[in-house]
DNA sequence: AATCAAAAAGATATAAAGTATCATTTACGT
DNA sequence: ACGTAAATGATACTTTATATCTTTTTGATT
């Protein structure tokens, strides 16, 4: 079975655990964000999926639908290009960690979700904590070059 | 002489070491964003300004005018709220540090410029470096919450 | 001082991202 | 089959941001 195929079925699997469901425009709309491999807009996503034969959808339920996957966390949104992309874990782990960080190519748009030391969490919380802050962050995004454009 | 004062006297300076001017707008607008003392949007601040006795301004020169101080150092863009802030180093440093980060407030919007070690940001190059990243971000923003509102 | 080029600001229109609100449809338990 | 809650559709609007062209201001040079 293609990837694609497994990380559907185990997404619905992921909704089905947390008592909810993979509906057909869900399931749509994250088919169309995995297969378009890199952060995409909510508008460009709404183009692709508006040119699949099912009935065009509205913005409304693109940016209710992507809510939808983050919360469930399949999907991810890049606060600094306001764009999502599919999580990198839905065919590894039932559960998604608790914190995200992205590396992202201003090259190439390409990104990189990785795990982040709980050591360097760690400074950074105690350096939060000098500051009087309680960290909360639970998603950092990094802007960098990958080796590929540098 | 107010700390307001001092900080524009600076900061003109600041633009003329540049080869630049701090132009009647461009004070304008640097001195209200100091006065808001928080994150202010660049509509908010418009609608500051425009009630100033001064002629309207559009939109446009807003922007532009922000993006000014922004290059300028003077100003910093929040990525995550798409606020502005005036630069809290204005009265202390002749120049600006290379990197600027934020911790952020989700309760109050309280912001607080940090410096962060060179240790950590070395752990943080590590970690960019084993996954085929370079790391390039000047600017990061951290959420969390403030002492007083925890 | 008059002239000219460059920088800054103004004016106008429009794009892009996101939300509020109400109506309709679908799914699911009883 | 019926009623309720969840999901989706439809419509309008707000907020954020940019493109483009024009006018004004500034400062340098004659």
């Amino acid at each position: 079975m293609s990837s694609i195929e497994t990380a559907i079925l185990k997404a619905e699997q992921r909704c089905r655990d947390h008592g909810s469901r993979l509906t057909p425009r869900r399931r749509q709309v994250l088919r169309a964000l995995i297969e378009a491999g890199e952060p995409i807009s909510a508008y460009g996503l709404l183009e692709v999926c508006n040119t699949q034969g099912l009935d065009a959808m509205p913005a409304m339920s693109m940016y209710r639908i992507l809510d939808y996957l983050v919360d469930q966390q399949l999907a991810h949104r890049l606060e600094s290009s306001k764009k999502y992309v599919a999580c990198s874990h839905i065919n590894c782990c039932t559960e998604h960690f608790q914190r995200t960080h992205f590396l992202i190519c201003s090259e190439c748009s390409q990104v990189r979700e990785v795990e982040v030391s709980e050591a360097l969490i760690a400074s950074l919380s105690g350096l939060a904590g000098a500051e009087g802050f309680h960290l909360s962050s639970r998603q950092l995004e990094f802007p960098g070059v990958c080796n590929e454009c540098h």
